[in-house]
Formats: structure tokens, sequence, C-alpha cells
DNA sequence: AACGCGGGGTA
DNA sequence: TACCCAGCGTT
């Protein structure tokens, strides 16, 4: 069967040359529906949690993919999948590690209130004896959103219920031409094409499209099965919607760490507070504005009891998180200092940053 | 509605 | 460098 669009809905320009005149206004989605899924069914991405009936996958693995997904790209996404998914492969399994275990799992991934709020749900799930069947009753559980919801309740029980994404979100707005989607107006165009017969292959369909065709800098419209209705493809500028988002500056922030021991037992801090939460790392100690490192040294050694160590500069460490750009002198105090204080640094649950500031103790690397 | 939250890929 | 990624919780 042909996937062209029928004369209902036939744009006047659907070959390679330039487009010039914008698609008729999509009256009937059928046609629509049927193009992106039959693309689907011969295009679509062969993924690791993607086991099982179409609307009838596993619920606890269609879970863990959507939260590690939030914000990861899938190519990365899939390595900790993997990992996670052997070191928990039930959620009696999450439900009953310590957290500690579960940040282990989680490490480097980033993001870690995703891990916590896995692991908290995963308690409520197991006492509560069963998985949530419905997108409001997922939707109940902490670090699930409506993306979540929609995700689980769709591919694991079939519900027809519309994801919305980043890259549905670009989808819709290139496909009508709206350069500020808001959520409100990506979740209810969403809604309107929603296939009602098949609604998690067509949460798939336009996701992959996303990831694969409809692609934020360079998009391949000529092999896009939605390019007949496309009226940013029209318009001869696809890449332009929707418009880039404003972001927040970035804070450039400097401190000082201490790597008392070796790169295999060192003294650890845990991490409060909502950035990087729930990890361990080296002492730091930020500089603040206008003040200097011994400054910074000298109320960290007096934080950690070892006001009269003399400790030895390591080296910089430059890292960058979402709003913050960090970098760290760290200095080493081997030896003694802080016998009986130090912990296998394997067993914890470390940032790459810290991992980065290890690693200047462990030789050719540095180099690299 | 806006912001903060990791870490890495891409142009 | 700027922007993006199978978003969510908080304010």
């Amino acid at each position: 069967m042909s996937a062209e669009p029928t004369a209902n809905t036939e744009p006047t320009a659907n070959t390679a040359s330039l487009p010039s005149t914008a698609p008729a206004p999509i009256t009937d989605p059928a046609p629509l529906r049927r193009a992106l899924l039959d693309w689907f069914d011969e295009s679509g991405r062969d993924l690791p949690w993607r086991v099982g009936p179409e609307g009838g996958r596993d619920p606890y693995r269609v879970w863990v993919a959507e939260i590690l997904l939030q914000q990861t790209q899938v190519v990365r996404g899939r390595l900790y999948y993997e990992r996670f998914l052997t070191a928990f492969p039930t959620v009696q399994a999450l439900a009953e590690a310590p957290q500690g275990a579960v940040l282990k799992a989680w490490e480097g991934c980033g993001y870690y209130a995703r891990a916590r709020n896995l692991h908290r749900a995963a308690q409520t799930v197991v006492a509560s004896g069963e998985f949530p069947t419905t997108y409001d009753g997922w939707l109940a559980l902490p670090g699930v959103g409506p993306y979540t919801a929609a995700a689980v309740s769709s591919l694991a029980y079939g519900e027809a219920r519309a994801v919305s994404d980043g890259n549905v979100r670009r989808v819709l707005a290139r496909v009508l031409a709206e350069r500020q989607p808001t959520d409100a107006w990506v979740q209810a165009r969403a809604d309107d094409l929603l296939d009602p017969l098949r609604p998690a292959a067509w949460n798939e369909a336009v996701m992959d499209l996303g990831a694969t065709v409809c692609t934020p800098k360079a998009p391949e419209c000529p092999r896009c099965p939605l390019r007949g209705w496309c009226a940013a493809y029209a318009s001869g500028e696809p890449a332009s919607y929707p418009a880039p988002k404003r972001r927040a500056a970035v804070q450039e922030v400097r401190a000082v760490a201490l790597l008392v021991g070796d790169a295999e037992h060192a003294l650890l801090e845990q991490r409060a507070g909502t950035l990087l939460g729930g990890l361990y790392g080296l002492p730091l100690e930020e500089i603040s504005a206008g003040g200097d490192q011994a400054g910074a040294l000298a109320r960290l050694q007096a934080r950690l009891g070892l006001d009269h160590a003399r400790p030895e500069p390591l080296g910089e460490v430059t890292h960058t998180m979402t709003h913050r750009r960090l970098q760290v002198s760290v200095y080493g105090l081997p030896g003694t200092a802080a016998v009986g204080r130090t912990v296998p640094v394997a067993q914890a649950a470390l940032s790459r940053l810290d991992h980065k500031a290890l690693a200047l103790l462990r030789g050719p690397q540095r180099l690299l």
C-alpha cells in the first residue's frame, strides 16, 4: 500500500525540489497516521525495552527505560539500561536494595533524582502489591510525570494516551509550522493525532521519526513519511521550527577539593541537597568571590579536622554541569592523615567530577 | 511559567 | 559555543 497522501490532503510540492506552497490543513488524520505507522513498521528502531506485544510490554522494563531516557539520548541510555536491569532485574529487587546500590547502578548517568525517585516508587509499587495499570495510577508515582505516565500506560497497557516529549514537540511544530509551541499546544495536537487503534505504536513512531529523521539541526526530509503534510518542509526551512529555547547562563564556580588517601581508598563525603544529592565525592570547598585557594583550603582542612596537614597540589579538574562550570583545584593528602576514615572508592556512587579528580592520581591518563 | 538538575553529542 | 536529549519537581 502506498503511503503517499490521498487526494484529500494532497500537497502541491512533494518532490526533492524546494517546495513553495503550504500543504492543505489536515482535515483527515487517517492518511497521515497510516503513512507514519507504515514507516514505523518498516523502519522503527529495535530497542531492548521493546519486548513483548505492541501495547503489552513489560511494565517494569518500560518504566525503567522511560525514567532513564528522560533528557538522555537513546544511544547513551541503552548502556545504562543494561547495567541497571542487570543490577535490578525486577521491581522487588529494586525496592529491597539500599539507596547507595541504586545510585551506584545509576552512576555517571546524571540527574540523580531520577534514581532516588525510581527507588522510592519501586517501594510504593511493591508495598501495594502491583503496578499501576492506568495513566492516573502511574502519574501518582514519584518521578513519573505526564510524559512517563503516557508512555508506560500506552506501551505496557495499551491505553490511548499521547506522549509529549522533545521529539513529539519538534515533529508537530514542523508539521504544523508552529515556531513557539507551548507544552499545552503540543499535548493537544498530540492528542488530536494519536492513532486510536495503535496508540502504543503511534507513540513510538513519532519519537522514532523525531530521533532518526526529523532531527533538530539537519532533518532528512527526503526520506520523511510526513513530508507531504509538513508545513515546515513546505516553507523550505524546516530546521527553523521550532525556535530555539533561551537558556540560562552557565555559572563559573571555582573550588578546592582534598584527596585524602589514594585512588582506591579515599575520604568521601555524601553530598546533600539537589546538586548531586545522595552521591559521594571528595570533600569540596567553594572559593568565594574575591577569595583565594588558600582560604578555601584552610576552611576545608578545618572542617575535616586536618588543620596541620600539608596538602600537595595534584592538578586542576574542570567539569561542566547544566548551569555550572566547575574548576576544581585538587590537593592530595597521602599517608595516614585520616587513617580509619577512608573508604573503598569503587563501592560508592560518584559523579564524573570526582572520577576526574581521582584520575589525577592514576598516572598516564592525566596526559590524555 | 520559570528554574534547576548531569552528562554528553552534534553542527 | 549553542542547542539538544523518550522530563520532573519545585517555586
